[in-house]
DNA sequence: CTCAACCCTCCCTCTGCGGGAGGGTGCACA
DNA sequence: TGTGCACCCTCCCGCAGAGGGAGGGTTGAG
């Protein structure tokens, strides 16, 4: 039997972590006196202490790491942990996209980005909407196209999206994604046939993955407010070209279209 | 001029993080209203915005976010930054050690650590010694050896280091470093000659980087305590074979010697 | 039997983000 | 000129996973 404190020597992690696995449910000591709460471990749960230690060097979260101690199945036991492996490698991507943009952008060259000011009549679409937050959006959007493609059959344009102001500014909104129809499609699972009202735009085009499209809404934002025009209700975004088009992310095209009132007299 | 919401929608920040911001010193308004308390942001201050945003993708702490914003030499700038991907770059093999170990971990066969009752006589040697905390360990470890280094000209062994017990149970402890010599060394800089006391240790050796090294820790304590030997004092290191011997990690030796009480009758 | 080293619990701190309460502002529209 | 609503403000609490430290009980060697 050893005390907590023999047992932190040996595993290399400290007394107060080893107390706070312990809370957790992570590390149950293999005995805890009644009277006086001590710790005492046996020297089989070095390993197990080990384990945990190496994953939470992977920043698997304590409970994480807790579901794949209680999973005995040695293959479910590496299935979780391939799962943790595969968001890790995501996370590497992302970093990595980071740094290239970062990069860019400390170059002091701006990248102008061509904006036009357009007039879109009513379309009808299919549709999804729902209220997501800004971390869910991707996953939900890819769920959402996916319903819409088993539905629509003939599509007369790209697809689109629509999205509320409140996800940017409070990380929580309202979301739309379409693709235009020419007749109305029956309503399957959560597909709605509606007519996207006309809109006044300004538009910019967005090259490349989308890691990096905030810096187009970015010089969009800019040209927008230098030309003094209201805002006036969601961001509508259309995938000229995008991952079901080409996987080389480098090739999609994204049209941001901004909300606008008409300043000038022209209708 | 843009209120904190506008300015949200356009750099996909939300009004909650640039309220933080301008709190933390990272990204002032252009504009505050005295009465009001209200932001107000240029459209100059975007670019701005998405790098601190490229920035934190990347975990850079707002700290030094802002001592990167208020670099003004484009050079120190960029060093700044290539001193983060550095770090980024040893995380990321950190955690390919951690997945690889892990793996070794999870399959059932355990290594088998030989262990052996050593007595150590009393050494003379040239040491450098301070009290560190197990985050700083490594740095403070490669600059007392580079010192030693610079005054030792001719070792009579191989190099190693005395690890205090609380360093391991609270992560903070009192560390030295030493080289072995024959005749004692001038005190220049941290280096002092010192006689390092016989002791009896319990002796085993660890293969390769030292990203593991926990394990055989754990095999050494628990051969210790199943021969019910009592602990006494810190842990002491040998550098076999170390990264001034070879640059593969794979053939490093180290020695990890765990002091022990005899309990046996052979003096 | 004493005393130091050890252990216990409880609460606070840090970082960077979000939620929500309670209350003040700005601006279009009547 | 009011009214209403979307927007903005500050302040406090929550999360994760680690450390710091206070105040007090236990253990065990001398």
């Amino acid at each position: 039997m050893l005390t907590i404190g023999e047992f932190a020597q040996m595993t290399h992690l400290s007394v107060r972590t080893l107390r706070r696995y312990h809370e957790a449910g992570l590390l149950e000591p293999a005995r805890v006196d009644p009277s006086s709460g001590y710790r005492y471990y046996d020297a089989a749960q070095i390993p197990v202490a080990q384990v945990i230690s190496r994953l939470r060097e992977l920043d698997v979260p304590l409970a994480n790491v807790r579901k794949i101690l209680l999973t005995q199945d040695p293959a479910a036991r590496a299935a979780l942990v391939a799962e943790h492996l595969q968001r890790l490698e995501e996370q590497l991507a992302r970093t990595q996209a980071a740094v290239a943009s970062l990069q860019r952008l400390l170059r002091p060259e701006p990248a102008g980005v061509a904006v036009e000011l357009r007039q879109v009549p009513e379309q009808l679409v299919a549709a999804v909407e729902a209220t997501v937050t800004h971390a869910d959006v991707l996953a939900w959007y890819a769920g959402a196209m996916a319903e819409l493609d088993t539905v629509v059959r003939e599509p007369v344009g790209p697809a689109g999206g629509l999205y509320d102001n409140a996800l940017f500014t409070h990380g929580r909104g309202h979301v739309l994604v379409h693709v235009p129809i020419a007749e109305p499609v029956p309503a399957v699972g959560r597909v709605r046939s509606i007519e996207l009202p006309a809109a006044e735009l300004a538009v910019a085009v967005h090259g490349g993955a989308h890691d990096t499209i905030d810096v187009t809404y970015g010089e969009l934002g800019r040209w927008v407010a230098d030309h003094a025009l209201a805002v006036a209700g969601p961001v509508c975004e259309t995938y000229l070209v995008g991952p079901r088009d080409t996987p080389v992310a480098a090739h999609w095209r994204t049209e941001i279209g901004w909300p606008v009132f008409r300043v000038t007299g022209a209708v």
